[in-house]
DNA sequence: CGATGCCGTAAGCAAGTGCTTACGGCCGAA
DNA sequence: TTCGGCCGTAAGCACTTGCTTACGGCATCG
């Protein structure tokens, strides 16, 4: 935990190259720790740069969290078709460790109110009606109750593969194929509509 | 916020009534506020009692922590046969504010890692093999995925409740029914053994 | 009554927090 | 070369945190 993973040494006096070293920081640390125990020092140092930095770029350690898991999070938005976007969000849950970081920054961005409220509250609307849109019927409402149980679930996978000792089996191999068949079921109109 | 909820104004001199007013106000404080944000001394204000005493009955924040969202899961765990604790858990989650609370006390319990470890796998561990006693199948393996599962589902399910703004269709009656019925399917094993 | 043992209280300490400020030095422009 | 604007640094401030300690008072028992 100590050493870094993700940091360039950044020596140079590059501004963008700092605030880049800044961010990946930030997001591993958000992803790991939560919010609250991630100090705006521990970033700094992990980024290899003095701290007073962190809030000359990002005014305050909101703002970092904000611009860092927003980034993360976008980027998986966008990668590619609404369609896809719950195979993509699969998949990366599973991957090695990559690609669930930030929605347990995200989660972990709050207790309940506060940091990052705005920001779940877009996130969570981006995928629910993204979830929606796949859900072929006419009952708006419906549809909705499906798409966010079917986040609901995402969510509360990835959660419970980030405590130790709890979720053994949530491996790609025993899990996915569960999943996906309760996924389809979830999306799937024809059984038991409302 | 700041008037208390459920809290008896305890002047009397009896140590009895006084750990009950701290467990209460720290179940109550652990689940909506999670472990970091939640600090002795806002919960011995709402318990009316002096911080001292709390760490006099409990030894330490996480002492305090341990007791109380313990007791609070255990109460759950054994209220009926391990044949009906899925229907509890779902029907305690969907009510007013009741039930779901420890579920957030115990998953904001830490970031990742340090306090309540040991509660957490514990519960999971409660959780999932009685989750995995109702699965009908000779493969054990399948069986604890289908309980991490649904277990994960849950939990997924509690966490978006709790967040402002995100989960608006999850009512008990948009969700239920869904609920129930993906239940059935994750612990049905005639469907998609491994 | 006097004494002993809890119960409750006030005050504070050491450590860690987010954040600010004043300063030194490298760079390109004039 | 000189100068002005960024970039990076050290130090510290105000505040909160968990936790401790020394003390005052009610109550029970002899």
């Amino acid at each position: 935990m100590s050493s870094a993973g993700t940091d360039e040494p950044v020596r140079t006096r590059d501004s963008a190259a700092t605030r880049r070293a800044l961010l990946t920081a930030a997001q591993e640390l958000f992803a790991a720790e939560g919010y609250d125990r991630t100090t705006v020092r521990a970033v700094a140092d992990r980024a290899g740069v003095n701290q007073a930095l962190l809030f000359r770029y990002f005014g305050n350690k909101e703002g970092l969290f904000s611009e860092a898991v927003r980034g993360e999070m976008m980027e998986l938005l966008n990668a590619g078709p609404p369609e896809e976007l719950l195979e993509r969000t699969i998949a990366a849950m599973f991957e090695p460790v990559k690609s669930a970081e930030p929605f347990l920054a995200v989660l972990r961005g709050a207790g309940s109110s506060g940091v990052g409220a705005d920001l779940r509250a877009e996130l969570g609307a981006a995928y629910t009606s993204a979830f929606a849109s796949l859900v072929d019927t006419d009952d708006h409402d419906d549809a909705v109750a499906r798409a966010e149980l079917l986040l609901a679930f995402l969510l509360g996978i990835t959660v419970m593969r980030s405590i130790p000792g709890v979720g053994t089996m949530l491996t790609a191999e025993a899990a996915s194929g569960h999943l996906r068949r309760a996924s389809t079921a979830l999306l799937d109109s024809s059984s038991g509509r409302s």
